[in-house]
DNA sequence: GTATCAAGTTAGCACCGTCTAACTTTTCAT
DNA sequence: ATGAAAAGTTAGACGGTGCTAACTTGATAC
C-alpha cells in the first residue's frame, strides 16, 4: 500500500526524509570514532599518572578482557594513533596525543555541565561517557559556558 | 614494567578501575540498544503519520539501504519488538510501543532541553539522536526541569 | 489482462567488537 | 639462576551493522 496522507490526526509535521537521514547518519558517524576516543583518551590518562598505558590496565578499566584490547590497539596502530611494539606499551602518537586533549576537554566540559545542572558527581562521569561523543561543538560551547555561569548549581 | 606511584606531578587523581569499568560498561550497555530504540520509534512515527511503516521509507529516513534495514527488522522481530509479515508492512508489538512510546518522550526532552539551552532546532534534532541513548534516568529529570523552566532561552 | 516499475527479499561479503582457550614472553621472588 | 605468576599474544568463534548484486513479488497504468 501507497502511504495515505494522513490517518484523520495528523498533529505536528515530520522532519523530511533527507534531514532526517542527515542526523542519523551523523549519528552513525559518531558511534565509529566512539571506541577510539575513549581509548586513547585513557591512555593519555594512564600515561599521565603511571607513566605508561600497559594493556592490562587498559582492559580493567574498560571492563574488557585482554584480548579484546589487543585488536582494539592493532586498530588503532593501524589508523595511526598509537604505536605498539610486542610486549611493551602503548604510546600515542601525535595524532593520537592529540585526540586524547581534544576529547579530554570535551569529557571534562560535559561533566561539570551536568554537575552544575544538579546531577551528582558518579551519575555525571557515567553519563558524561556516552554523552560526549554526541556533542556538537555548538552544543559543547553552550555546556561550556552554563558550567562556567557564576552561581550556585541548580538544586532541586 | 610496573606502575609508577606517579610521574613527578600527578594533580588529579584516577578514579578506581571498578568504577570507571562500570561506567564504560553502561556505555556498551547502551549503544546494544540503540539502533532498537531509533528504530522502533521511528516506526511509530511513520504509523502515526502515514498510517503505516513501510521498509523503504524506514530505510529513507535512516539513512541506510533497504537491505540493512530488512535485517534488522528481523532481528527487532526475533527479540519481540516488531511484527512482520512478507512484502508487507511493519508494525510494532506491545512492547515495541511501550519502547517506541518511552523513547519518544525522552527524545522530545532532550531536543526541547537542548533549545532551551540556547541551540537552533536544527542541531538540536541532531545531536539530540544521538544523545538520547545516554541520559540516564536522573539526567532525563533534569533536564525536563531546565526545559520546563519559566522564562526566556538562555541566549548568548 | 499484461507489462512495467517500485518494493521487498536473499545471498554473500566485510569490518567491528566482544569472548574463551591456549600459548609465549616477561617479570619477580626466592 | 630458576621457577612461578603476571602480562601479552594468537587463533577461532560469534553476533551486529553495514554494503552490493541479483532475484521475486506486488502495485499500477494502460
Ligand atoms: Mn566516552
Ligand atoms: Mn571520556
Ligand atoms: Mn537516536
Ligand atoms: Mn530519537
Amino acid at each position: 500500500m501507497k502511504p495515505v496522507p494522513a490517518p484523520l490526526s495528523a498533529e505536528d509535521d515530520l522532519r523530511s526524509a533527507e534531514t532526517q537521514a542527515g542526523a542519523f547518519q551523523a549519528v552513525r558517524e559518531a558511534r565509529r570514532s566512539e571506541l577510539a576516543e575513549d581509548y586513547v583518551e585513557l591512555i593519555a590518562e594512564l600515561i599521565a599518572h603511571f607513566g605508561e598505558a600497559r594493556p592490562v590496565d587498559i582492559a580493567s578499566r574498560l571492563g574488557v578482557t585482554a584480548p579484546t584490547v589487543a585488536k582494539t590497539l592493532d586498530r588503532l596502530a593501524r589508523d595511526g594513533l598509537v604505536m605498539r611494539a610486542r610486549y611493551r606499551s602503548v604510546f600515542l602518537t601525535d595524532q593520537g596525543r592529540a585526540l586524547a586533549e581534544e576529547c579530554r576537554v570535551r569529557h571534562d566540559i560535559v561533566v561539570r555541565f551536568l554537575i552544575r545542572l544538579g546531577l551528582d558527581a558518579e551519575t555525571a562521569e557515567q553519563d558524561a561517557e556516552g554523552i560526549e561523543h554526541h556533542v556538537s561543538a555548538r552544543t559543547l560551547a553552550l555546556f561550556a559556558a552554563f558550567a562556567e555561569r557564576r552561581g550556585q548549581p541548580e538544586t532541586r
